[in-house]
DNA sequence: GACATTTATGTGCACGTGCACGAAGATACA
DNA sequence: TGTATCTTCGTGCACGTGCACATAAATGTC
């Protein structure tokens, strides 16, 4: 193997100097039409791959780097997206990055739609968002372009935007694969109850409504003659819960599965323990700490996950060596549905053992 | 934030040169106690981490690293360990490191003997092995302690060993789980197969013993009612599979569920296909090409993935950052359990995607 | 005590990139 | 032609560690 090509053997080759290498590698301008394409041509012949390491302790500038998401709380599934883009940031500590959160109230669109005209007027770098309102994030997207801002989406991508690339799960799939899962542990014929979360202003998340279409699409390509109750579920109002699932509970049919859509699973696996309602097969999202409490205590059979930590993580991982190193960028990146029951729960790595 | 403490601050500190502060940090020797202790006494104080990035791009020697498997065909489980250990060289490429590769038969104990007898003259600087026979492992491995050097478990850990760190499910969870899933599947009472890997010389690889006794606990704490039929599976003669199998079929006893614990399931749902035997569900072991396609075709129900890739991959970067930078290392990892469905497969990392 | 040998310590360079600074060349305008 | 302005280009330093080499101190030997 032949000795690795610098910045100085591709000067030497184009017969400039390294510092108009440097210019031509990193856009800077300030470089002659012939000198610039003597040293394309060079470029072209070589594979020149820049010394990570070196790159990493002659860093100079600084980076503002703004994150939007959902509110979240200790042990929620957006606090793992936050987790994953820190321990991106740490592994990168040599980098000088600002870097500034932004929440809002993935269940109220004012919230959301305020939150994202503030961040509008911002001086930055790049972006990541975590989105829930379409219309509302087309219309950040839109200014963000006009500015030549990049942004990555995680949790789920938005239609009309051009995000540099989105960390993702496939929800259609999510949705299939639980459909399939739940089918296999009750009997045909019998009643399955999926919770979906409500929203205000008639909006409803994304994520949600292609995890119920690919739910639903299992069952009828597999003529599963399985009964679904579509109940709803509110996180602003939760006495009306209550209410929801005692209706479901004395209404005398018989439910022998139920699947939550959204990661608050463990709210109806309390209720159907306090109410001492037993048999009752649940699938449900994301590893939440609660839920995974409730999936060992058996409560919980199937928790699927959509390694949300590996999604931030990589989300601020790629944005960094995109502005850094010019990196080329994969757009879409879905990651991984891991099914999780409570024997393989404690070997589930939550990247905190994981690191990199 | 405070600055980071570089070697110099710490020589400043102590009252000596980088120099001696090198030595002691790589205990080099050639360092009076006087100057050692007040050294070690700064080093206590402050929290000194090296800058890798540094570190990287100013290492000088070479290293030896061997790493010894069972032999290994394209898209089989083996392969993928060895493609996580290359991954992790290629991640290090700035270090220079000779790695050599022994495999061994490991359904010949004669062969393993053989190859570990001529690994244990070598000179080198430390190890990666994957294990099958116990006391061709144990001996091996006294003979790396008295001689200092450092290695690291791949698949299985053995017992009565000292290896710096291993990287391995835990068969035994493994097993227990795989008897959950499979008894979800099928009626109470009725037969499931297992089929285990026979070796010669009457010796079994750990990790199907470690399975079967999981699966077989499993079965008794939940009081399943399931009959086992234990069959034999060889690699080394596989027509003799072929009147095992038949003699399984042939005997009017009906087979719901078939459960193979290594990884050749392919194998067996190529014979149900092949002789027109249908609705049988199987779980399998490890993701081979040949189990993935079957998994897709709908032949298995679920595949249990046990990460190889990444089992090759940190046991190279432990192993050299342990080399390098005298990294602390964690002894017990214990990879994560994956179960792939149909659904789920095309989502699944296979390390190609990922880099690190 | 003189010299040889061993042990302990300090010094300085290489690694390759990013970027600041200043020099040189080109162009414009009076 | 002389001066100012803009564009283009080259030079050189910083980053912090690993390690080779030179130097100094301690110890051993007769």
């Amino acid at each position: 193997m032949h000795r690795k090509i610098r910045i100085v053997d591709i000067a030497k080759m184009a017969g400039v100097s390294k510092g108009t290498v440097d210019r031509v590698l990193h856009n800077r301008g300030s470089v002659s039409d012939a000198a610039r394409i003597a040293i394309e041509k060079v470029l072209e012949q070589v594979n020149y791959k820049p010394n990570i390491h070196v790159s990493a302790i002659s860093l100079k500038r600084r980076y503002k780097i703004i994150v939007t998401t959902p509110e979240f709380s200790p042990g929620a599934y957006w606090e793992s997206i936050h987790n994953g883009i820190r321990h991106a940031l740490e592994e990168y500590e040599n980098v000088k990055v600002d870097y500034q959160v932004f929440t809002y109230n993935q269940y109220d669109v004012y919230s959301c739609r305020e939150t994202f005209e503030k961040i509008a007027g911002i001086e930055m770098d790049a972006l990541i968002i975590g989105p829930t309102f379409n219309e509302e994030t087309v219309n950040l997207c839109k200014k963000l372009d006009d500015r030549d801002i990049p942004y990555i989406f995680v949790d789920s991508t938005i239609e009309d935007t051009s995000p540099l690339a989105f960390f993702s799960a496939d929800h259609y799939v999510c949705g299939f694969m639980i459909a399939k899962l739940i089918t296999s542990l009750i009997p045909a014929h019998t009643n399955i109850a999926i919770f979906q979360a409500v929203r205000t202003g008639d909006r409803s998340a994304n994520t949600t409504i292609l995890r119920k279409k690919g739910f639903t699409d299992y069952l009828e390509k597999n003529r599963c003659s399985n009964l679904i109750l579509s109940i709803p579920f509110s996180v602003t109002e939760p006495e009306d819960n209550e209410m929801y699932l005692s209706h479901l509970f004395h209404s005398q049919k018989d439910i022998p599965a139920i699947v939550v859509l959204n990661s608050r699973g463990n709210y109806i696996a309390n209720y159907l323990a306090n109410n001492h309602i037993e048999g009752v097969k649940m699938i449900c999202m994301d590893l939440t700490t609660a839920n995974i409490e409730a999936l060992k205590k058996g409560q919980i059979e199937y928790l699927i996950g959509q390694e949300p930590e590996y999604q931030g993580f990589y989300a601020m991982k790629t944005m960094l060596e995109y502005l850094i190193f010019k990196k080329p960028v994969e757009r879409q990146n879905y990651v991984q549905l891991d099914i999780l029951t409570r024997e393989n729960i404690d070997f589930y790595k939550s990247f905190n053992n994981i690191m990199y």
